[in-house]
DNA sequence: TATAAATAGGATAAATTTATCCGAAATAAA
DNA sequence: TTTATTTCGGATAAATTTATCCTATTTATA
């Protein structure tokens, strides 16, 4: 479904707003310890991420990675996704066809688009502060 | 969502399927041509669903492969997904946690357990033979 | 201002997926 | 039985994704 990088993103986003929460700053090391990824990888990751916005990263001695308080409920997992692996996973035809729209159509787009469809809408929905919530209150897991 | 090898796959078997109602044999050059994909590569794919039983090849001069004409409208997509691709898209975690159930749930569990499960009903309701017949009639294509 | 600690980013390596090539085996037909 | 045609399958190559390493840059603090 997403890439490795995506998941990963998507995990660290999480552990970062959790902690963010506490005005926690957090370093790679510690977010690739608490995910459960490769800390280089995982920090590559990170920097797309402050690129596009979502997260910020506090420079030199004791910096570290935050999310703004008021923007952990605004951050919908779809950003987080389109920063890491683009729009194919909405754009893409289900069976890798260049063209594939109402007008020429794959023999599965119909199917594909109602669930492409409830996916974009889950994503789109999704924020992050009811996922970091559910790590918090210890109902979700971001690791093994 | 699904692997070039398989969406090779599946546009080679409704190709197949569509000759299979004439009682045409196919070679992978043909099919390659008529799905737009790489020859090899493609004749590597069908060699897997040989093994799985979904298509039949005939081999020596005059050979090719065919589908059953019988077995055509039982094969469901969810057969060449799996013979190709594996379970991953059923049992994988979305956000790639190695266990990931309803005890030991990633964020997302059950927010993408209402997508996998429709994208699985989906693939194990759709069978070769409509997707041929959309085919034929010129309703959906193959390429491009 | 010097030092230590931390992110940024380029270069490179490893792993996986995608793709190609070629000879072996099978088979219909001459 | 020979030949031409075709799938089978192993070896290899190319491309992409994943992962690591090392140095530069930034910045808080002593």
């Amino acid at each position: 479904m997403f890439s490795k990088a995506c998941e990963y993103g998507i995990r660290a986003s999480i552990f970062i707003a959790k902690n963010s929460f506490e005005g926690k700053l957090v370093s790679p090391k510690e977010i690739s310890e608490e995910i459960n990824s490769p800390k280089a990888f995982t920090a590559k990751i990170l920097q797309a991420l402050v690129r596009n916005d979502l997260i910020k990263s506090v420079k030199g001695a004791h910096g570290g990675f935050v999310i703004d308080k008021d923007a952990i409920a605004t951050i919908k997992l779809t950003q987080i996704v389109e920063a890491i692996d683009g729009d194919k996973i909405y754009s893409g035809c289900g069976l890798g066809l260049e063209i594939c729209d109402e007008n020429h159509p794959c023999p599965v787009h119909d199917k594909f688009k109602v669930i492409r469809d409830e996916l974009k809408h889950m994503l789109e929905t999704t924020n992050l502060e009811e996922l970091a919530l559910g790590i918090k209150s210890g109902a979700s897991f971001l690791k093994i």
